[in-house]
RNA sequence: GGAGAGGUGGCGGAGUGGUCGAACGCGUCGGUCUCGAAAACCGAAGUACUCGCAAGGGUACCGUGGGUUCGAAUCCCACCCUCUCCGCCA
């Protein structure tokens, strides 16, 4: 959500940072918007004054028992304006809020210019992608043949875009889940949440997701399956006037994510890279506007620790103008190398939304007599499915065998392989 | 799911139609007193929007949304949430 007034200020500004995301001249609507919004306000409340004085004006003629100033008073012309203006009033305000609240987030200034994800510009790689003695198998095709992966089942179960996982597969994505949550509250300082998956529509307002993407979500009569853990998790300080977060708030929750992936149709059909429901560990933090930025480069930190601790080869992005989310002010992508593939995948996404999502859900701190926005960070720390891809494409052997990640082993009974 | 009770300011808790943004208590902040502190006493203090250069006005907010009324924290309706009991249930 955008601050009505700073685009006041600067109108020239936000239409400018609004170009960067392609959108054209915004803020000459929304100006006018809010003029017609303030002019309604000044009528309605000169009405509403009015009301009140000879309403006052009755009841204290009434208590010195004046019945005829009484009758005098209600005699006199009542105005009714009001109706009507606060009709108008409750429209544009309305009209104010649908546009601002689905216009996305303002870039932060060394946010890379371009259209798409080719222009994403990759900040850091660890590691080569590598080249095996013999032709690496698909993910698909290795759980398959160990008979751990069965996308029929999942299909005559529930439909495209599922899987059944079973026996030591199974486990290794369990592991995955407790490796990396203990790693973010044990090392990483994140406190973890165990919260709904199914949220209210206003929760999902305040992360952005609504009003404008409902379309990629799941709902049931009157909720919704969380998206991401990033919605509960960042929500716990919707509403909320907190004590001034000094040391960063910072929240890890695994859960399943559930994605409608519409508009996805025929994209990455084929194993598990994209299903309508996959675990994920989520990396919340709540900061002071002044550490945001600090955080956002410790919570990818984060992220790539987990990466590299499995052994995958990895690299940072920063995402361009074009390709960065609707509530992020910048985002790191993470992608590891798909030796079967032989693709770079996304693995995880860390933002930093600065104040957008905190003015949304009204979250604030107290600092002296003053009440400020909170900055909210998210990031996937890291995706259990694509997680356990990686890990079966990067350590595949000929035999299709696959070796455990030794700090995955004590969480697989002590298994060092698949098959 | 059924029956009942209830949702008031940071907290507790009055207030059932009129000058109520709301008594009182606690807590908070400032002051007096004190070497200092405590106690006591005095005083201050909500949020949002809006008009205004400012000083300062105005409007709204007593779970949420409607309604009745000249006027609603108070009356009516719907919904949400909490608690108690019953039923069902992992």
């Amino acid at each position: 959500m955008h601050d009505i007034r700073s685009l006041r200020a600067d109108p020239q500004a936000f239409d400018a940072a609004m170009a960067r995301r392609g959108l054209g001249g915004q803020s000459q609507v929304i100006l006018a918007l809010d003029a017609e919004r303030r002019e309604a306000i000044q009528r309605v409340e000169a009405a509403l004054k009015a009301r009140n004085e000879r309403a006052k004006a009755i009841g204290m003629a009434k208590a010195k028992g004046d019945t005829a100033e009484v009758e005098r008073l209600m005699a006199s012309p009542v105005d009714d304006i009001a109706a009507a203006t606060s009709e108008q009033l409750a429209r544009s305000e309305a009209a104010l809020n649908d546009t601002l609240s689905a216009l996305p987030n303002i870039l932060d200034a060394e946010v890379p210019e371009g259209a798409d994800e080719t222009a994403n510009r990759v900040l850091h790689q660890h590691g080569e992608p590598a080249s095996l003695p013999f032709k690496p198998r698909e993910h698909f095709e290795l759980g398959e043949a160990l008979g751990l992966m069965d996308f029929e089942s999942a299909a005559r179960l529930s439909g495209s875009r599922f899987v059944v996982l079973k026996g030591a597969l199974a486990r290794l994505e369990r592991a995955l889940g407790q490796w990396m949550l203990d790693q973010h509250t044990g090392q990483n300082g994140y406190t973890e949440v165990s919260p709904p998956l199914l949220v209210n529509a206003a929760t999902l307002y305040g992360t952005g997701q609504l009003p404008k993407f409902e379309e990629d979500l799941f709902r049931t009569d009157d909720k919704f399956l969380i998206p991401t853990a990033e919605v509960p998790l960042t929500n716990l300080v919707a509403q909320q006037i907190i004590a001034e977060p000094i040391a960063p708030l910072r929240f890890t929750a695994l859960t399943p994510s559930f994605r409608s992936e519409a508009g996805s149709a025929g994209r990455d059909t084929r194993g598990m890279l994209r299903q309508h429901q996959f675990y994920k560990v989520e990396l919340v933090s709540i900061t002071r506007p002044e550490d945001s930025d600090g955080e956002h480069e410790r919570m990818t930190g984060c992220a790539e620790a987990i990466l590299t601790a499995l052994g995958l080869t990895w690299r940072r992005l920063f995402l361009c103008a074009g390709d960065t989310g609707f509530g992020a002010a910048r985002t790191y992508d993470l992608e590891v190398w798909l030796p079967g593939q032989q693709a770079w995948r996304e693995i995880s996404s860390c933002s930093n939304t600065r104040d957008f999502q905190a003015r949304r859900m009204n979250a604030r701190f107290k600092r002296g007599k003053d009440s400020v926005f909170v900055h909210s960070l998210n990031g996937s720390g890291v995706a259990v499915g694509r997680a356990l891809i990686a890990v079966l494409e990067t350590h595949q052997r000929e035999d299709g065998t696959i070796a455990i990640p030794a700090v995955l082993q004590p969480y697989m009974g002590g298994l060092t392989q698949l098959g």
